[in-house]
RNA sequence: UGGGGUGUCGCCAAGCGGCAAGGCACCAGGUUUUGAUCCUGGCAUUCGGAGGUUCGAAUCCUCCCACCCCAGCCA
């Protein structure tokens, strides 16, 4: 895709630990904790860790953070394998798992203590809180902060043999109880859980914080950058300090970036989860979620995704990214790519009364209007048709580009016709419009040099299909719904999702396979539901409009 | 009032002492059997603010301001 690698300070960091020798291979990772599904801002990370390792020549590990076995799930691991799969990237080797680094986190820990740099400590969580000062207090030694090197080891072995409840103990190391940075404040090592972890099972009854465990899962794993965001930042010492008192076999080293916050929508877990619980959504992969999952049903591309991550680019600063461009990568994807067809969403019925009834011609129409390589399709005209009620109207001025009582417009790929009459039931609606054709101008203008109005889309009564078509718009109509902390529910969108049951679509349409995109043309992107559609019943997803630029109504 | 960060066009973002890239959005034209695409042009005398250094500053120095992160036995 991009044969320069793009410039921002991360790459400008790996040039010149490459050029000085520093590091001879990249080694990145992209570490989730599987305890939910990964959304846009994952697909931020992923695309920074593969894509410097990919544009380096290096290699990038797909590593489980699953330190923390209440939250997590093998449903998530797979699904989150699955997910950076889908993005496009290969992760080196197997998937890595920190839980099958347990025991030798456990030996660094004994090291630790023998060491004299950690120690048992018994504080509750509320004194340890209270012992630990405030940003602007430095904290407190704890009482047993200077217990014996024999006990400590005596104690943190029971720990891990299960002797004591959860919360009784903890392992610190011993650093700074005074230092501005809370993180150096005898940061927890270790917590006694009795849960069952997805991996492990039951062989531990201790885990490690993620503090005690990442930068040596790095270490072990030989990475060299340790890319994350920017709220590590401070725990950044801490990391080092680990590296520096532990015998570990390489040297990692951690940057920050910021991170990504596209505008009208939440990426916070605890948010998204909520639109899942409360049934604002139907569901973690619903197409109006910015789950990698919800993009993929709602039919962004992958290569789409990846293209928006390198438009943004990477850097430290925080900011709020216009959806918009997350649209423009899409749509350019997308006009590219997708074959286009034609489906009427609100039909009215036009009967051509100078076509021959009972007669099917079959028109061929190109799939795509410049690559010829995707080839034609056949379509099918016929004397009553169905055009978009919206496409048609009894009187309008000049702007008006589409079918006007009287005056002509182009049926896209066929003919020109001119409409005569508007047939009204007993209520005054309209329910049908008697029209003719113009002789010769399939492909050809009128010979008389009356051009038509503009071109509308059209399917044949007879010939065409039904299909489900599920309208989607933004689920949030507040830029920022993220702001403040239960206020983002007030900004849902009641009009995110509507449902046209019973939408026509050319015959070519339905033999669409799950998941293929579409152009209808007019009304935008449309994808065949991953899971739903089937050719006897056809379900289409609208993943985006065209750009529209017409102002005069 | 502790520590760590960030501030360049409406949004994202290059730039790293030599005279403000690019993309998105927007606006104006052109082409067009999608009001799409495509093409052309426009869009920061100014870089959070104020001082200073220098022939020359977005880039260096000083002070100030705004915003973000940190007080889980979460990650």
């Amino acid at each position: 895709m991009d044969d320069t690698p793009a410039s921002n300070f991360l790459q400008t960091i790996i040039s010149e630990d490459l050029a000085s020798g520093r590091v001879a291979t990249v080694v990145t990772r992209f570490p989730p904790e599987p305890n939910g599904f990964l959304h846009i801002g994952h697909a931020k990370s992923i695309s920074v860790n593969f894509g410097l390792a990919e544009a380096n020549g290096g290699r990038c590990n797909l590593r489980f953070d699953d330190t923390n076995p209440e939250k997590e799930s093998t449903v998530f691991t797979e699904a989150i394998e699955a997910d950076v799969r889908w993005l496009g990237y290969q992760w080196d080797g197997e998937v890595r798992y920190a839980s099958s680094y347990f025991q030798q986190f456990y030996d660094w820990a004994v090291h630790l203590v023998e060491q004299g740099n950690a120690y048992v400590c018994d504080l509750n969580a509320d004194e340890a809180r209270e012992y630990r000062g405030t940003l602007t207090e430095p904290g407190r030694n704890s009482p047993y902060r200077e217990r014996s090197v024999a006990e400590n080891l005596d104690l943190l072995a029971r720990m891990k043999a299960g002797e004591f409840a959860e919360g009784a103990r903890v392992l610190r190391a011993k650093i700074d109880m005074r230092s501005p940075n809370i993180n150096m404040r005898d940061p927890i090592l270790y917590r006694i859980r009795k849960a069952a972890h997805h991996q492990t099972g039951t062989e531990w009854s201790i885990y490690p914080t993620y503090d005690f465990a990442h930068g040596q899962e790095d270490a072990i794993e030989g990475v060299t950058h340790s890319i994350c965001t920017l709220e590590f930042e401070d725990h950044r010492p801490l990391y080092d300090w680990f590296l520096d008192h532990l015998p570990v076999p390489s040297r990692p080293r951690q940057y920050e970036f910021g991170r990504l916050n596209p505008s009208y929508t939440v990426t916070s877990k605890r948010k998204l989860k909520q639109l899942v619980d409360e049934g604002v959504v139907g569901g973690w992969d619903d197409p109006r979620m910015p789950t990698i999952s919800g993009m993929r049903r709602r039919g962004y591309p992958a290569a789409a995704i990846r293209r928006f991550c390198d438009m943004i680019g990477t850097t430290r600063s925080d900011g709020v990214v216009d959806v918009a461009m997350l649209e423009f990568a899409i749509r350019e994807d997308l006009n590219e790519n997708a074959a286009r067809g034609m489906c009427v969403l609100n039909p009215l019925k036009v009967v051509l009364t100078d076509y021959p009834e009972g007669k099917v011609e079959t028109l061929g129409a190109p799939r795509h209007p410049n690559r010829a390589d995707l080839g034609e399709r056949e379509l099918p005209f016929t004397r009553e048709i169905y055009i978009d009620a919206d496409d048609f109207r009894e009187e309008a001025n000049k702007k008006y580009k589409r079918l006007v009582l009287g005056s002509r417009v182009r049926l896209r790929n066929a003919y020109v016709i001119e409409a005569d009459e508007v047939i009204r039931n007993e209520r005054g609606d309209i329910t049908e419009i008697r029209a003719h054709t113009i002789a010769d101008t399939l492909g050809e203008n009128p010979a008389d040099g009356v051009k038509p109005r503009g071109v509308i889309h059209w399917v044949s009564v007879s010939e065409g299909r039904t299909a489900e078509v599920r309208l989607y718009e933004r689920l949030f109509n507040h830029a920022s719904p993220d702001r403040g902390d239960n206020a983002f529910l007030d900004h849902i969108n009641p009009e995110s999702l509507s449902v046209v049951q019973q939408a026509w679509i050319e015959p070519a349409l339905a033999d669409a396979v799950p998941e293929q995109q579409f152009q209808f043309e007019r009304e935008g992107y449309f994808v065949a539901d991953r899971y739903d559609h089937s050719v006897e019943k056809p379900v289409f997803n609208k993943t985006i409009g065209l750009r529209d630029t017409w102002v005069d109504g």
